[in-house]
DNA sequence: GGCTTTTCCTTAACATGTTAATTGTTGCTA
DNA sequence: TAGCAACAATTAACATGTTAAGGAAAAGCC
């Protein structure tokens, strides 16, 4: 026994990881029928949202590492879902933008995924889940508001 | 763009592993000197808190799946820092618990890590930090109370 | 007992997380 | 302008997440 420490309920990394995975079960679920997975799900609906974006942006949107935005970025090409293109102005650069199969991905699951987020909000209540976001936020360092 | 899906700034699924990343950096670089891994740290501190635990129940409290855990677990034991036994009444079973070097990584580094979770706590302020826990569990489709 | 079903655990296969090393390109600067 | 620091991206290596399949032991049933 170890009394330094709180008990793992009331921990608040494994509280993070409980809920994160009560909330991407449906969503993983949901997405299983298309093939892609939850991070390149997040990927899709960046570029669907913000449109073609150089890798560093969109890595950084999509809140995932260098490395695995390389790995994912050529899994979606190879599906056809997104185009990369080289920066002529910077040839370091690459950006990546969804193709018209990608698009359709999203049009085809964003309702569903909407519906899925919206029960959250409904089983916490408006308010509730509006306090939740705004503490999440707060725990962000990469949201220095 | 796309209408039907809230911006990323206001999704419930990436603000929930923005804060884990938040949560969790400062502990990953604790535990970089130690040589173990966040998930390594979460078995031995469950070991810590329960003692002797078979395998399944200590997935269970430890939020890993099982094939997570059986590799962690061959980890663990190559370390020196835990010792797996059969269970003679049923040996489909297995006991895992911790050994005296396991139990002194707890020891040494339980404060610490004590230290930097409290840090969160009061830079959320005692009260917003438990309403935050509170909203969390109510997320975890495990923690039907 | 012989059979199936269930349970606990392991293994496999692929995708991602994480850190570090490497490559190619641009910018700076002495 | 040659040399070097800084940057974007890739690759590598190892650990974990995730799903599915496999193996061994126990439980249930006829």
């Amino acid at each position: 026994m170890n009394r330094s420490l709180p008990s793992t309920a009331r921990s608040l990394p494994i509280a993070l990881i409980r809920a994160r995975e009560g909330v991407m079960g449906p969503i993983r679920e949901m997405l299983a029928e298309t093939g892609i997975t939850e991070q390149q799900w997040r990927v899709l609906r960046v570029l669907a949202e913000f449109g073609r974006t150089d890798a560093k942006t969109l890595a950084d949107r999509s809140s995932l590492l260098f490395p695995s935005l390389t790995r994912i970025a050529a899994t979606l090409r190879d599906k056809g879902l997104v185009s990369q293109t080289r920066d002529d102005t910077d040839r370091r650069r690459q950006f990546i933008q969804l193709t018209a199969k990608g698009q359709k991905i999203i049009d085809d699951h964003a309702p569903r995924a909407a519906q899925i987020v919206d029960g959250f909000k409904q089983a916490l209540g408006e308010h509730d889940y509006e306090t939740l976001l705004d503490l999440l936020n707060r725990l962000d360092p990469g949201a220095r508001s």
